[in-house]
DNA sequence: AACAAACCGGATGATATAGTCCGGTTGCTA
DNA sequence: TAGCAACCGGACTATATCATCCGGTTTGTT
């Protein structure tokens, strides 16, 4: 048959091994969280740590690659005419239970490309919130800080639970949270 | 004047030196989390490697002499006639603001030990709770599970942000788990 | 075919941490 | 005061990870 071989070497396997790292990263971030080691993604990806390195310099940008469409999604969503609250809260819990690491992405304080994705995610929860509260669909004193706590805490549960254990846990956590502990 | 001096060697320095551990461990743990270096540890001890792992063989070991005082705390609290729900969660928030690692003590599922202790913690809550539902004062589809799952997640979000944010945030996450999100 | 530019990958150095080992110290006891 | 058991501390080994560097490979061009 054909050779099915990549050459992976010379100026044409660039675009291929560039698009097998975000590959790998995506599944690695997946499984192992936002701190897993860089050396696991690029063996994940059938290549070298200098390859990993030259297309991606540090851990952010590789980052910002994976979730790059992650990211345009929540923007998609929320650009929407019907789009309400709980659609976005859905959207973004589902995320959560797929890969933590995306939520470290979207709700990141230390680097400033990361903070640049989470103002824009929270002027988004903003606006569905406004709409919510006249609606009367929420109670009066939740802010979109409330919201970014809630998701955030959410996420940083899901993060030290098994992966299989997630959505469910994640489920009960926004009940408790939507409908409250107390009478 | 006389000399302050402690001799740090010798058979009788032993039992200064493992108290010194603890409550470098206990700064330590509170600062940095339950993932600190051992190695600080012993620094701030002034005590050598050796030393450390003399006293504690490994870092379970450590932490649990480290919150040993704060478990029985709990379960004093518990014993008392008046106790109630809040009450337990109030404290236990406390510990959690004051070291999130006392959370991962009293929450964790990987050590035999520390498993142990989460069960004792664990038949206390589901106590408590029992008493607040025929009170008629929380929901009735809280459970104790739900309980450890809010204290953990809240616990998890604070690890997550700077010591000075952790009571403001604590309180507002309880505020939303209590009251609710929806109308 | 020969060459050069672009690119690859693993070896390598640097750093951080866990855990062990042993020469040296201390203070009790006879 | 001499011996010894208990104990100390830091050097050392092993391991994991980040980040860089350079000899070698590939491909398009002439």
């Amino acid at each position: 048959m054909f050779s099915a071989r990549r050459p992976n070497r010379g100026p044409s396997a660039a675009a291929e091994n560039r698009a097998a790292l975000i590959a790998a990263a995506r599944e690695v971030f997946a499984a192992d969280g936002y701190d897993a080691p860089l050396t696991s993604i690029a063996r994940a990806a059938g290549v070298g740590q200098g390859s990993l390195y030259r297309h991606f310099p540090d851990r952010v940008s590789l980052a910002l690659a994976v979730f790059e469409d992650g990211v345009r999604e929540i923007e998609v969503l929320a650009a929407e005419p019907g789009t309400t609250l709980d659609d976005m809260l859905a959207l973004m819990t589902e995320r959560a239970i797929t890969s933590t690491a995306f939520i470290d992405v979207v709700s990141a304080s230390a680097d400033a490309r990361l903070i640049h994705v989470r103002g824009r995610v929270s002027e988004l929860l903003e606006g569905l919130l406004s709409e919510a509260r006249e609606a009367g669909r929420v109670r009066e004193h939740v802010t979109a800080d409330d919201l970014v706590t809630a998701i955030g805490m959410i996420a940083a549960l899901l993060a030290k639970i098994p992966a299989d254990t997630r959505r469910e846990t994640a489920d009960r956590a926004w009940l408790l949270l939507r409908k409250g502990i107390d009478v």
